[in-house]
DNA sequence: CTCATATTCCAAGGACCTTTAGAATATGAG
DNA sequence: CTCATATTCTAAAGGTCCTTGGAATATGAG
């Protein structure tokens, strides 16, 4: 018998839509990649490593919660969070997640190695160290991406050309490396060759994404 | 073809598991129920219209994510959530789930009422008012519920009695009704049969649960 | 010890979700 | 117009999750 008055059901099952969007991997993964910026389906589907087909019903769902939009472009569809409250979410989810699960941690580590070792700074401490001292910020993203958005007087070191640059950096100041977000690669790939190197380097906790959510500045140079 | 570099699949999927966790209506009810206090297996299971078995299996569930925690005590488990940053994070998920799906705020409207109407006070609106005027407040949950924790200066008038304890309350001032959370059906009601009778009424936006997210006095009186 | 109760474990049926093949739609190029 | 491309729609196969029945475990009562 249940206690004097029934529970709105139906109220909990449209919240457990949100829940359901959250999921599958694949769709975070598509969260993620659109929190970098608005991409095709094409484009998507390749990133994610996916079926195009497969990915338009992902983001159809994605849509049904709106979660992203889409815009059409010609033949194209262009998909992007629906606004700035979704990548908030997003962000309070893997923060979340990444305090309770220590399996995430593990796997994280698994794949980027120990993040800790990279002594992360916090968004809001390179923003005044920037202020304060000479760091040098490097965005190991791709130079569209750099292009697209990057922190004020980062410079643009794409992961692969970053080996033949590594003279260009300055031996004596402190580097502090960048990507898009907190299970980006690039960053922590970056770290360990400057450190490899003798560089003084470590990396942004929570990469651009993090940095954009604590209402920081970003710079479009396009 | 994937872009030049891999995303870390593992790591999404171990994310997937917070997604999943809030992905069934039954979790969802249960959560809310363990936000108000610690309850045994029989008594989440009658609370939330489900077999034993069923929820036993759910509960598990949540505590693989670290959601709950238990504690046994003779022959029965009770369960908990495990820790503040759960409550909060529920929260934010329903306030975000709320501005999102407009079919959420329906089913809301259909089951409690159109809200708007009640004229809900936030938290520290009613928080600022209590300490300025005279607001009478009364928590319509039940007695039980009242002593494990309520607002300061509240009245205990479970929904049950209400209708008898009308005439206790003072015509000229207005009243504010709460219960625990944001799909609570008692206080939208006894809002209803106030001002059926005259009362200037409003019911508190969020309930206790929100109250408490806000870091505003509970008074435990047992 | 035996018994009753609360909960969990295990297994299976059914429901739901994910993914993909094939067809359909829409847009632009020629 | 025809053709090529990008995306979506529809349907179906395969997988995963939800739920429950039956058995097992654990605790306390007698």
């Amino acid at each position: 018998m249940a206690e004097e008055f029934p529970f709105p059901e139906p109220v909990y099952a449209q919240l457990a839509r949100i829940g359901k969007a959250l999921a599958s991997p694949v769709r975070l993964r598509l969260l993620d990649l659109l929190d970098q910026r608005e991409r095709s389906v094409e484009e998507l589907a390749a990133a994610a490593g996916i079926g195009v087909k497969n990915a338009s019903a992902q983001l159809n769902q994605l849509r049904a919660t709106n979660l992203v939009r889409s815009r059409k472009e010609g033949t194209r569809v262009y998909y992007r969070l629906a606004d700035e409250a979704v990548a908030r979410f997003l962000g309070t989810v893997q923060d979340f997640a990444g305090d309770r699960l220590a399996d995430l941690r593990s796997a994280v580590a698994e794949e980027l190695g120990d993040l800790a070792a990279l002594e992360p700074v916090t968004a809001e401490d390179l923003s005044t160290r920037m202020t304060e001292s000479q760091v040098v910020v490097i965005d190991v993203r791709s130079a569209d991406d750099y292009e697209r958005g990057h922190i004020p007087g980062a410079l643009s070191m794409p992961q692969a050309q970053l080996r033949d640059r590594l003279s260009t950096l300055p031996d004596d100041q402190e580097i502090v490396a960048y990507c898009q977000g907190p299970y980006c690669v690039a960053s922590p790939r970056a770290v360990k060759l400057l450190r490899e190197h003798g560089h003084q380097a470590s990396s942004l906790a929570g990469g651009l994404a993090r940095w954009r959510r604590r209402g920081l500045p970003v710079t479009e140079s396009a």
